[in-house]
DNA sequence: CAAGATTGATTCGTCAATCTTC
DNA sequence: GAAGATTGACGAATCAATCTTG
């Protein structure tokens, strides 16, 4: 099972990188961005929330940046610190690639799955993170 | 999902290398010849069947036959072809980091589903790759 | 000296190009 | 010219070391 979701990763990944010249790591980098209402947060929160090292994400970050889709700034309270902030060239383009993204999705993944096993598959990951 | 699948692959391709010296790729590429009873594949069919490029393969056999684990062998019928074929020592390597491979899907996947999750996770995947 | 973040250096994975044999 | 396999070159990921501010 790890091989396969390995491997269906490792599909969408290069498909997202044809169809919008994002890497996921930088799709999931996002992820967290447009889900705020002020459309930043601190890198070390982010890259906690997408489970990425802090040096990891300063260049993925950096990459973004390059393309204008994310800009850095300073914090105000911290002058340690520096927000990531998604920008409306940012925002736009990640909606573009999620709407392909989920498509692809379902096509390697959630359409090869009857309802009985989709349900399966919800029951048993349920709260895994959580669990002990 | 994809996230936690992936998530608990870098964990045992993390302790993997702290304990045995040998990355998963190299390990998923040695489970195919320890299941051979000549203990040999040629390099295309072992490429396809860990699902890894022609190019990433020849780059993970020339680590292991660096370290003795596996040695290259030219076939008698096509001069073109090689076979990958696992020695004394590397069966052995593999034996040993089989063992706390295991040991270590179990403490970070296995022990945190109950039964009827794991049911339920064996249900929702069973012939994945062969259904459409 | 701890926390936030970045950089240097290394390794891994992969594509495209190449070499050899069929 | 196609198949089997390797190599050159590049991009991505990550550790340890570093820089700056607290």
């Amino acid at each position: 099972m790890l091989r396969v979701t390995t491997r269906i990763r490792r599909e969408l990944d290069k498909r997202l990188q044809a169809e919008h010249g994002m890497t996921m790591a930088e799709y999931d980098a996002l992820v967290p961005l447009i889900d705020r209402p002020d459309r930043r947060l601190r890198m070390a929160d982010l890259a906690d929330e997408i489970l990425q090292p802090r040096s990891s994400l300063t260049r993925i970050v950096a990459g973004l940046e390059q393309r204008g889709l994310v800009r850095r700034e300073p914090l105000a309270e911290d002058a340690r610190g520096a927000y990531a902030v998604l920008t409306a060239d940012g925002a736009e383009a990640f909606r573009a690639a999620q709407r392909s993204h989920h498509d692809n999705i379902r096509e390697l993944f959630l359409s090869r799955l009857d309802d009985a096993r989709l349900r399966a598959l919800a029951f048993a990951w349920e709260d895994f993170g959580e669990r002990a």
